[in-house]
DNA sequence: TTGACAATAAAACGATTGTTTTATACAAAC
DNA sequence: GTTTGTATAAAACAATCGTTTTATTGTCAA
């Protein structure tokens, strides 16, 4: 097969496609393993065979939704959260965090996408499968390497480098698990997750990071 | 069958209990649509048909699993919990949050029984399902409003009611994504989860919930 | 026009799933 | 001693699983 071929043949596979966006939206939902490839093929409107033909087998398929759906997803967060923190003015750990916090609970995303997003993830992070590396490796790590490289030029020079990384950890303890547990937050607070109420779990999280539980806020000169 | 019958049966009602263990460490292990009833009789040295024989099916089972099990050892972390706080003398933020940091990460369990139990809490937080809502009820909440009535009182008077609750959800957060992000945390600090490293943890948690990011150590008064 | 190839479709494959049925062992009750 | 009921066991159930095979298209290249 020759490179035209390739090009062609690429540009007409719709169903390829659509069979990866219906099987994001079903392993969210339900997770691999309850997800059949017969739910995946009708909810794409397509042949059952289909998914071994493009993909091999099932497992290649839910790799595939990470590497062609969610590493791209991460890659815009990262860029939302990279061009926010220039934008926001002189370098700040709460510059920083609200950057981050953002792009993680308000990025360009529809609300859905979002909730796919972070459900993927979370079912790795609870069972990690072959995905979990590559996520881990080709987004996660580059994210929190950058983020070290920031907050160690705004945060005090004698600070020691395992509690910088469990800093950071905290942060994105609270930005991930306010999405992750959206049902258990919303049962404490009895908040919905609407535009409003992230907005304020924004400021929280960056008041709570910055200054810490008891403390008043205030802009913190470093 | 009158209550005697009943006594003796449930005395040398083995299986059941053995079917309950090993279905606990497998549901952990795999998630629920990963294990097979053969599997977990397999593993209890019991018949196929004993699972419905005992509990009906295969999801009452399950939900037996968080009823008798995951729920009592929810109860014992937040006797640990209470136990600490009373003992560790004057209530101070602080005080509360390492004894809640020490019960989840320190507490009354066998290292394989602490990851059994947030495993199979952290499934049930991304994909709920009737058993989350058993626990959300009968274990999170109380534990939740009892930690708000320990902070309220340490805490300013004038702090608002969504500030409180937003404070301990970040604290909690902490706590959790310790536990649940085990794989993750390690590969970002290049720590193993022995005693020493945790140990840290709860330090950390400690300090980083009491004074906030970029703010020194210091004993806060309130 | 013919041959080759990519894509889709239909049908069948063997394996495994949760559950049910039937049979057997054993203890207590009458 | 017979009956009753509980617990375990073995076998079979229908349904669904992921995958493979075979057949049928449509589209280029020769």
């Amino acid at each position: 097969m020759d490179d035209s071929q390739k090009l062609k043949t690429a540009n007409n596979d719709h169903t390829k496609e659509r069979i990866l966006d219906e099987a994001e939206a079903l392993f969210a939902l339900k997770g691999y393993d309850s997800v059949s490839v017969r739910e995946i093929t009708g909810a794409a409107n397509c042949n059952l065979a289909a998914v071994n033909y493009h993909f091999g087998n099932k497992k290649n398929l839910y790799l595939e939704v990470f590497r062609s759906r969610w590493l791209p997803r991460a890659s815009r967060i990262k860029k939302s959260f990279q061009d926010s923190v220039k934008a926001d003015g002189p370098l700040t750990p709460s510059a920083v965090v609200q950057s981050l916090a953002r792009a993680f609970l308000e990025g360009p995303f529809s609300e859905e996408e979002r909730k796919r997003h972070h459900q993927l993830i979370s079912s790795e992070l609870a069972k990690p499968t072959e995905a979990f590396k590559m996520v881990a490796d080709q987004a996660m790590r580059p994210l929190f390497d950058s983020l070290v490289e920031d907050l160690r030029c705004v945060l005090p020079d004698d600070i020691e480098e395992e509690k910088l990384v469990l800093n950071i950890c905290s942060v994105f303890a609270m930005v991930l698990y306010f999405n992750f547990a959206r049902v258990l937050i919303s049962s404490f607070t009895g908040c919905d997750y609407d535009a409003d109420f992230k907005g304020r779990l924004v400021d929280h999280i960056v008041e709570f990071s910055i200054n810490g539980l008891g403390a008043r806020s205030k802009e913190t000169r470093i």
